[in-house]
This record gives C-alpha cells, sequence and structure tokens, in this order.
DNA sequence: ATAATTAAAGACAAAGTTGTCCTTTTTTAT
DNA sequence: ATAAAAAAGGACAACTTTGTCTTTAATTAT
C-alpha cells in the first residue's frame, strides 16, 4: 500500500512519540534498531520529516537525537502520508484514471468509495497522540 | 495501491472481455487505446496474462488479436491480481510489519483489518463478466 | 507459395526506490 | 579550547518499475 520509506516512516515516529522526549531524546541506531529498519535509508527519512514541517525535531551532538514536540501529538498519520509524498494515494482512482470522481467512475468506483473513505478516515482519526495511547494500553508492535 | 503494470493489466482485461470475442479479436493499438496505456508496455502485461493462466488468448497474424474465453469470465480481480505478483498486498500489514497477525499486530491493526476485509471481498467478488454486466447497465469508463 | 499482419521475445534506456557509505557540521562534555 | 558524539548532507550503487524499440515467429489472406 505505501514505499517502504513512509512505513518507516510512520513506525519511526510513532516510536519517537512513545519512547523520546526533550529530556531523553533517541539517537538514530536506537530508532532503526526498534522499527527494524536500515539505519542510514531512515536517517534520511528522519530528515524529511524534520526539515520543512518539523514534525519531529532533531539534535546533533553529544545526547543528541530526536524527540516530538508535545504539540505535534495532535497531527496524524495522514500528516505523516503528505510529508513523505504519499498523501494524494488517498484520493486516487484505484484502476488509475486519472480522476476519481462520480462523472468519470470507473468500474470499481462503486465498491471502492465507501473503502476509501474508511481508509481516509483512519488516516486522519489517528493521531499520534492517540496511538501512543492504544499503545500503552493493548499490546502493539513496531517490528 | 496497485502498480502501474497491475492497474493497466485490469482495465485491459476489462476491456476485452467487453469488447472482444473469439470471432472479434481486439488488435494491440486498439486496447492500448481505449485504455490510455503505453502500447509497447501494454504488451508485455498482455504477454503475462496469456503465459501460464490463459486468463486470456492471443492469436499471431492477420485479423490477430486478444480476446477472452467465456469460462474466464467468472475469474476475479483477484486472479488478475495474483497473475501480476500483486495477490499478497491484500495481506499485508499497512505498516510494513513482516505479518500482519493477531499475535504480532501493529498500532493500526485493529482499524485496518475490517478495511482489509473489504478490500478482499471487493477483489474477489468482482468478476470479470460481473463487471462487464455493470459497465453495460451503468456509465463507466476505463480511461 | 508469397506477402502482409500481428503478437512474442528480447534488448535497452530512463526514472524511481531502496540502501550504503563518507564527509561535514553542530553540539556537548571535559 | 579540545575532543568526542551525533545528525546533516551528498555521493553513489543495486535493484525495480516503467517505457521504447527492434527482431523474430506465427498466422492469415491472396
Ligand atoms: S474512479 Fe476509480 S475508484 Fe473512483
Ligand atoms: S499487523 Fe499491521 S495491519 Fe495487521
Amino acid at each position: 500500500m505505501f514505499s517502504k520509506a513512509t512505513e518507516y516512516a510512520i513506525r519511526a515516529v510513532i516510536f519517537i512519540a512513545q519512547k523520546g522526549s526533550e529530556e531523553h531524546k533517541l539517537a538514530l541506531p536506537e530508532i532503526a534498531e526498534a522499527i527494524q529498519s536500515p539505519p542510514f535509508f531512515t536517517a534520511k527519512i528522519l530528515q524529511k520529516l524534520t526539515n520543512g514541517s518539523q514534525l519531529i525535531q532533531s539534535v546533533r551532538g553529544p545526547n543528541g537525537g530526536f524527540y516530538i514536540r508535545p504539540e505535534k501529538l495532535t497531527w496524524t498519520i495522514r500528516e505523516i502520508l503528505n510529508i513523505m509524498g504519499e498523501g494524494e494515494m488517498l484520493d486516487k482512482c484505484v484502476l488509475g484514471l486519472k480522476l476519481c470522481s462520480e462523472i468519470n467512475p470507473c468500474p470499481l468506483h462503486e465498491v471502492y468509495k465507501p473503502i476509501k473513505t474508511q481508509l481516509n478516515a483512519m488516516f486522519e482519526n489517528k493521531s499520534i497522540g492517540l496511538l501512543v495511547k492504544e499503545m500503552e494500553a493493548g499490546q502493539y508492535f513496531l517490528m
């Protein structure tokens, strides 16, 4: 459904939100280990998440690492998808027509429409903070 | 959601089923034109659909082209996905965990599970024949 | 039989994805 | 101040996807 980069991005953000803080930053090797992702590749992805939107923060030097500001916990998976450039996927036609719409529907449009609505709801309703809370309540995994 | 190749494959099969027959085979340029796909690339995809499974038939030479045997109209989109090698996508974890299961669920598993069930139902319930019938009843497009 | 037509097959190229490594910059601890 | 630690940034390689083109093989119409 998503690229490897986006999968790693989502898992990394959840892990950073769960285990990190400004006082206890997480270093790259720890993050990559926790989500079972290639470290150098993960570094590139984390840069993308810090650069423009500053969804996560990074600090260089000893005791440096990554953390997420509390106010960013209201952001949702959808925001991560947007940053990673896969946000449009949630608007697209399942058969690849240029536009998914009522006026030019593909043969699967009727069935797919309600599913697409649920996909959108899922990614827009699940905030990072909520996911962390759910992870603490139940038994969930990132690898 | 799917690769370009798979999108073209599904659209091509539906078009061939709708407009072609053993008596009136469809040539490559006509198919590519109808689904707005690059002709040479489409040729490769159609070979994949004829080779092992013979989901579609091909005949070379003058008045040659592609058509689909009536008995294949009961096959579903899922079969096309399998042939194109994207069938596993419907079993996979949305966050890319090695296995999507109750014993090692990712934080999105609970929400995604019912959606995945509907995706699977969609691709397994829509047979090629049914899609053609629906296309003739309503106004649907392949480009 | 011959020529025309059409898909099959293979070679190739451009672009994107995934992944690795090396150097630079920033920051902290001493 | 200096050295160490950590991310940033850039170069690069392997692989996959997408797409194009050329040659070959099969089939049909004449
Ligand atoms: S047009 Fe294909 S899903 Fe809406
Ligand atoms: S484990 Fe991630 S969707 Fe089931």
